[in-house]
DNA sequence: CTGAAAGCGCTTACAG
DNA sequence: CTGAAAGCGCTTACAG
C-alpha cells in the first residue's frame, strides 16, 4: 500500500521535475513545454492528485468563495426562510458556479457592522453580497468604507457609497398600481412598511400612480397599511385591517408573501371577497410559488435570474478592477388571475 | 499612519511576548496566565486584530465550513430553486451558525461521483450534507467509501453505508392517505414518481393505507400518476391527467409544489372541482407557503427545523468521533383547508 | 507559565 | 523551458 500523501512534491518526484514545474503545468502555464505539461497532467490524473485548496487560498490570499447575507432589521427582518431571499441565494449560487466560485451563507443576518466585520465569514470570503438594504443603508456605507469588497441588492439611496444591483422599486410600485387602475379599481391600498427602503420606494411608485390618475373631482386616496415582511406580524396586521375596513377594491403588496396572506384572508372573511372581482391583488417579487396560488398571483417580477447574474459579474469585476458601475433592472408586471 | 499588517507577530511585539503565547492567549488556553491573557486580548481588541482564517484553516487542516448539495437526478431533478431544498439550506445554515460553522452551497447538483470528488467544494469543506437520495443511493455509498464525511437527508435504503437523518416517508404517505380515507374519500390517486426513493416510499405508505382499509366487496384501487418534482414537467402531467380522468376524489402528492399545481389545475378546469368537497388534496413537506395557499394546504410536515438540527449535530459528531447513529424523524399531518 | 522551531502545501519572482 | 528559494500566518509538540 502506498499511503503517502499525493501532493505537488509527490507528482514532481514521479515526473522527475521540480515542484514549481508541476504547479505551473497544472495551471496550464505556457512557460512549460507542452510535452511536460501533458506528462504531468497524466500523472496527476493517475495518482488522483487534488490540489490542497486551503494551502492555495492562503498563498494566494484568495479563497474562491463569495459570501451572501443581510444586515438584520429588527422589524422588517427577513430571515433565512424568506422565499425571495432563498431564491436569490439559489440563483446567485448558480451564477457563481459558472465562474468557479462557491457561495458561503452567513448563518444569520448580522446585527451590526462590527458583527459583520468580526465575523468568521468575512475572513472566509473574497467578497460579499448583501441582499436588501432595509433600514441599514448607513451601516452598508460603513462596511464599504472598511474596505470590504461588497455589492448590495438594493436601490440608489442618498449618499450611497457602495455599489448596487437592483430592481427599480419605484417603477415596480407604479406598474402594479397603474395596472389596478387600468382594471377599473379606484380604492387601492398599499400593504407594506413605510420605513423600509425597498417597500418605501414601492410605496412611492404607488403614490405616483394614484397622483397621476386623471380624477374628476376628488383625488384618489392613498392608504398605507404597515405590513411587515415577516409572516407572523403580517398575518396579524392584514387580518385586523380587513376585518375593520373592507372599503377597498385593490391591494398593492410589498411582497408576494404579503400578497398570499392577503389572498388567504380575503377568502376566509365572514363574507369572503372574490379575487379579483371584489378585490384585486398584486404582489411583488414573483417567487416561484406565485404562479401556483389560486387564483395565481399577479405580481411585479424582480427577475432574480438577471439580478443574480449581475450581482455576480459585477462583484467579480470589482475584485479584479476595483471599480464598477451600478445596475438597475427594470421590473416587469406579470399578469395572472388575481387582478 | 501605521499600515503594518496586524498579525500575531505584531500583537506579540506590542505585548512583549512570543507569537506562541499570543496564539494560546487568544484561544483562551489556560496554560497562559490570566494576566497575560487579559493583556493580550486587550491589545488584540485595540489593534483590531482578526485572525487569518486561511492560514488557520491550512494549519489545522480544517476550514470550519460544511457543504450542502445534491446529486443530480436527470428527471426528478430538484435544482437550486426548489422551495423545500432552499428552506432546508436556510435551516441548516442557522443550525451550523449556532456551532460557529458556515455553510457552503455547491453551485449546482453534481452529475457524478467523480464530479463531486474532484469539485472545488469538496476541498473547501470539512464535511458535506446531501439533501435527498433520489435515484443516487449507490453513488452516495461510493462517496462515503471514498472517505468523505457525509450525512444524507434520506431514508434507510438497502445496503446503505452512509449515515442518514430523514423523515419516515412511508409513514408520511400512510398518514396522508389515511386522512383522506377518514374524510370519506375512496378514489384516491398518488401524484409522484415511482422510481425516486423519497416518493417511492411515500407511495408505499399510500398503498399500505389503501390495503388496510376495511373494504366491503371490491378493494380500493391504487392509482399512481408519475408526476416529477420538477415544476414544468409536473404541470404537464397533472393537466393531462386531470383533463382525461377526473374520477378521483382525493390526491396524495409527493410534494407541496405538486399539490399546489394540483390545486391550481383543479380550479381552472372547464368544470372546476371544488377543493376539498369534490377533490381533497394533501401535500408533502410543509414548506412555508403551504399555509398561504387558498385553500390552505393540508400536508405532511417534514419538520425541517428538527431535521436541520439533527443533520448538523450528527455531522459534527461524525467529524469528532468518527461514527454516529442514524436519525428518523416522525412526519406530522398538518390539517388545513384542502382536505 | 513561556518561547523557539517545525511544519501545514502551495505560487511566483528571480536566476539560469 | 526549468529549478531553488522565499514566503503566505498560524498551531502545537517539545524544551525549559
Amino acid at each position: 500500500m502506498n499511503d503517502r500523501k499525493v501532493d505537488l512534491k509527490f507528482i514532481a518526484e514521479k515526473a522527475g521535475v521540480s515542484v514549481s514545474t508541476v504547479s505551473r503545468a497544472l495551471s496550464n502555464n505556457s512557460m512549460i513545454s507542452l510535452k511536460t505539461r501533458t506528462k504531468i497532467k497524466a500523472l496527476s490524473a493517475q495518482y488522483d492528485f487534488r490540489i490542497n485548496e486551503a494551502a492555495r487560498a492562503w498563498k494566494l490570499q484568495r479563497t474562491g468563495i463569495i459570501g451572501i447575507g443581510r444586515l438584520n432589521d429588527s422589524d422588517a427582518d427577513m430571515h433565512n426562510s424568506e422565499p425571495f431571499y432563498l431564491e436569490m441565494i439559489g440563483k446567485v449560487a448558480d451564477a457563481l458556479g459558472a465562474n468557479n466560485y462557491n457561495l458561503l451563507i452567513s448563518p444569520k443576518s448580522f446585527e451590526s457592522v462590527a458583527g459583520f466585520l468580526t465575523s468568521r465569514v468575512r475572513q472566509q470570503v473574497d467578497g460579499f453580497i448583501f441582499v436588501g438594504q432595509g433600514m441599514r443603508h448607513p451601516e452598508l456605507n460603513q462596511i464599504y468604507n472598511a474596505g470590504i469588497p461588497i455589492i448590495v441588492w438594493g436601490a440608489d439611496l442618498e449618499d450611497r457609497q457602495y455599489n448596487i444591483v437592483g430592481t427599480d422599486n419605484k417603477l415596480g410600485g407604479y406598474l402594479a398600481t397603474q395596472h389596478l387602475l387600468d382594471r377599473g379599481k379606484r380604492r387601492i391600498a398599499f400593504f407594506g412598511l413605510p420605513d423600509n427602503s425597498e417597500s418605501h420606494l414601492r410605496f412611492e411608485g404607488y403614490q405616483d400612480a394614484l397622483c397621476r390618475f386623471p380624477v374628476d373631482g376628488a383625488p384618489l386616496e392613498s392608504v398605507i397599511v404597515p405590513v411587515s415582511f415577516k409572516q407572523d406580524k403580517a398575518e396579524q396586521v392584514i387580518a385586523d385591517f380587513l376585518s375593520e375596513s373592507i372599503d377597498i377594491d385593490g391591494v398593492v403588496c410589498a411582497s408576494d408573501v404579503i400578497a398570499m396572506i392577503t389572498l388567504k384572508n380575503l377568502q376566509k372573511m365572514p363574507h369572503p371577497k372574490r379575487v379579483p372581482q371584489d378585490v384585486a391583488v398584486v404582489g411583488f417579487d414573483d417567487v416561484l410559488l406565485a404562479s401556483m396560488t389560486s387564483p395565481a398571483l399577479t405580481t411585479i417580477s424582480q427577475n432574480t435570474d438577471v439580478g443574480a447574474t449581475f450581482l455576480v459579474s459585477r462583484l467579480l469585476q470589482l475584485l479584479e478592477k476595483g471599480s464598477i458601475e451600478d445596475e438597475v433592472i427594470e421590473p416587469k408586471l406579470v399578469i395572472r388571475q388575481s387582478s
